[in-house]
DNA sequence: CCTTGGTAAATTACTGAGAGGTCACATCCA
DNA sequence: TGGATGTGACCTCTCAGTAATTTACCAAGG
């Protein structure tokens, strides 16, 4: 299906004097194939969608972004929703997969949220917003976006319930709804701090772990 | 302004045998006070807005659950974006308030967190979503309504940072971006906490704090 | 080597629905 | 009568979604 032959799409793309092409910008191929257009695609897709919300953000300008228009998108992925979903299990899978990783390789009691947090910002480090279009408040209930970012954000959370749970159980605290709530402020601070990121181009992802170490001792021994 | 003249309107809205009326339901007035149609639409609205974002919420909808015609809304609001700020404008200084008080009280440092919490759950206890009409990332950048919440929002987050400052130097870091990030750690947590709160209706303001008392204290102690 | 057809990759131009916003008019109370 | 409260019908514009068409590439066959 893919058939991806080119090394590199040429993509004269905005080139006044299109290289081999009469005139510049007309209808037809550009040779890039669809693979890499779903790619790119889904790329400016979870940009948009993780920026502005689901309602917000418009199929055209996602367009414009890869520099397509928007037939393009709804041949690839159906609709908006469609586009979405894709999005939704694009990103999922691989946090769950960084996460697991993380969480298996074996880090102690201790340090283990802090090698979920690499983890995730390893993942997330060249599409911040991603993490927005999983955890979106804002998509309609019941549609096939908001039970796809369901499914994969139960995923997710499951690990992180796993961890939190633990935690409470050593404690001697069983009840499940303090399970649930931990496992809520848990990734709410996840959000808190991917959107702080976003607000910090510059900080790289190693970056950010190392300064919710420090966080972590401050509040620890403080507070 | 207020001119508040009736303890409750009569409202019969919907019933068709309408009663001191002929016609069922038809225009003129309903004997609703301009300062009390305004509360309902603002509670209206940041219910609305809160839960579906400002993109996704519709005036007509929120008009529907007043009881009443679009027209009213921009009679007494002007546009969506006038609704919407005013909605930030009637939560913003309440949640400052509640926060200030709490912070004034003087608590030791240690419960600090928690009375703020407890002002906050309290002032939010019969609007809930309205915390999410000020913490909304979905806001067109630049609009009118994320002008007025980045303002809210810097004076409630201004009493967070003046706890979470004070945590980090005494712990002998005076890292900037480390108090700003831990600010927004803090305030992602209240975000968190209320989201599980609105999953959980029947849980009262008073609940909520003594949770949030239960699982800072299997934190510290553990983890 | 050059046509030639088939397929994949794109675009232009359009439609339709829904939501923001407005206007003229209706009803009620003082 | 006049101002406050309120509605029905309408306008307009954006945006999701679609139909028809156009161009480029690739492989055979003459």
């Amino acid at each position: 299906m893919t058939t991806a032959r080119a090394s590199a799409a040429p993509e004269p793309s905005g080139d006044g004097t299109a290289g081999r092409r009469g005139r510049g910008g007309g209808a037809g191929t550009k040779g890039v194939p669809r693979a890499l257009r779903e790619e790119q695609i889904l790329a400016a897709a979870l940009e948009e969608f993780g920026r502005h919300g689901h309602a917000a953000a418009s199929m055209a300008e996602i367009a414009r972004r890869v520099g397509v228009t928007k037939p393009m998108l709804y041949t690839y992925f159906g609709s908006k929703d469609g586009l979405y979903t894709a999005c939704v299990d694009h990103i999922g899978p691989r946090l769950r997969a960084a996460i697991e990783e993380a969480m298996a390789s074996g880090p102690e009691r201790e340090a283990l949220p802090r090698a979920v947090l690499a983890a995730v910002f390893d993942t997330l480090q060249d599409c911040r917003h991603a993490w927005f279009v999983l955890y979106d408040r804002t998509l309609p209930h019941d549609s096939a976006p908001w039970q796809a970012a369901r499914r994969h954000r139960a995923a997710v959370d499951g690990l992180a319930a796993a961890g939190t749970a633990a935690l409470l159980q050593a404690e001697g605290n069983d009840d499940a709804l303090d399970a649930d709530a931990l496992k809520h402020v848990w990734t709410g601070t996840v959000s808190a701090l991917v959107g702080w990121w976003i607000a910090h181009p510059e900080l790289s992802a190693g970056d950010m772990t190392a300064r919710w170490s420090r966080l972590v001792a401050a509040v620890r021994t403080g507070a």
